[in-house]
DNA sequence: ACAATGTTTCTATATTTATGGAAGTATAGA
DNA sequence: TCTATACTTCCATAAATATAGAAACATTGT
């Protein structure tokens, strides 16, 4: 995971529908949702829906599995999951700061303080 | 956090500059960075870099404190954290595709099936 | 081969965003 | 009060992005 990277990752996440269908994604779990339910389900217009699916998909955080006529979207875990260490990165130096280990004690901090 | 909030704070972050100085607050820790600091650290002129740390102020994942002449800028770390709460909500159903716990072995789930 | 269904690509339009020089504001120290 | 330093706001320009109808493409069943 680079700056650029994480950027149009981020960049495919920042946007209302698009950071809708990836929660719905996340919660339909690894078999993912068919184009046409989640334009069901969002209330989204064909094309453009495809045309958020392409980002999404373009970045690698959401995987296309085509199946007969449908084509099934998922979440993918592992990029989001890259995606996150990489914006916690080294935030674990606390206890240059701290007495207590604020910062590490939460979800944000994924390294811990040698 | 609901998804306009969520939106505004990924697309605060969505920016090569903009994700490369949350990063560089994120390892300087609560004590944050000077403005100045950050121009010369990244090579940003002054006009473009406030324009960014407005953006993100504006979305509260930074922090301004004032100081003198200085105007210190800190990651918001509970900020941060409830927004990767927000996108990794609700992803530990995965007991009804798994028999190993695939997905909440990973960071990206915080909830646990139950 | 045809019709129905699911999805994408094309297209034009509207909107938002990033950039950095120049000028402005605020604080500190002599 | 003058000067240097730190930072911001203003402004014009350039570039990227979102939207959705219409047409096209692909698969399935008859």
């Amino acid at each position: 995971m680079d700056t650029k990277n994480a950027v149009t990752i981020l960049a495919s996440l920042a946007q209302g529908a698009r950071l809708e269908i990836f929660r719905q994604l996340v919660q339909a779990g690894p078999n993912g949702l068919a184009a046409g339910d989640i334009a069901r389900k969002l209330n989204i217009p064909a094309s453009t829906l495809s045309f958020h699916l392409k980002e999404l998909t373009h970045t690698e955080l959401v995987t296309a599995i085509p199946t007969g006529r449908f084509i099934y979207y998922a979440a993918a875990f592992k990029v989001m999951n890259d995606l996150l260490s990489y914006l916690t990165e080294n935030c674990c130096q606390s206890e240059k700061y701290f007495s207590e280990n604020l910062c590490c004690d939460s979800l944000l901090c994924n390294e811990v303080a040698s």
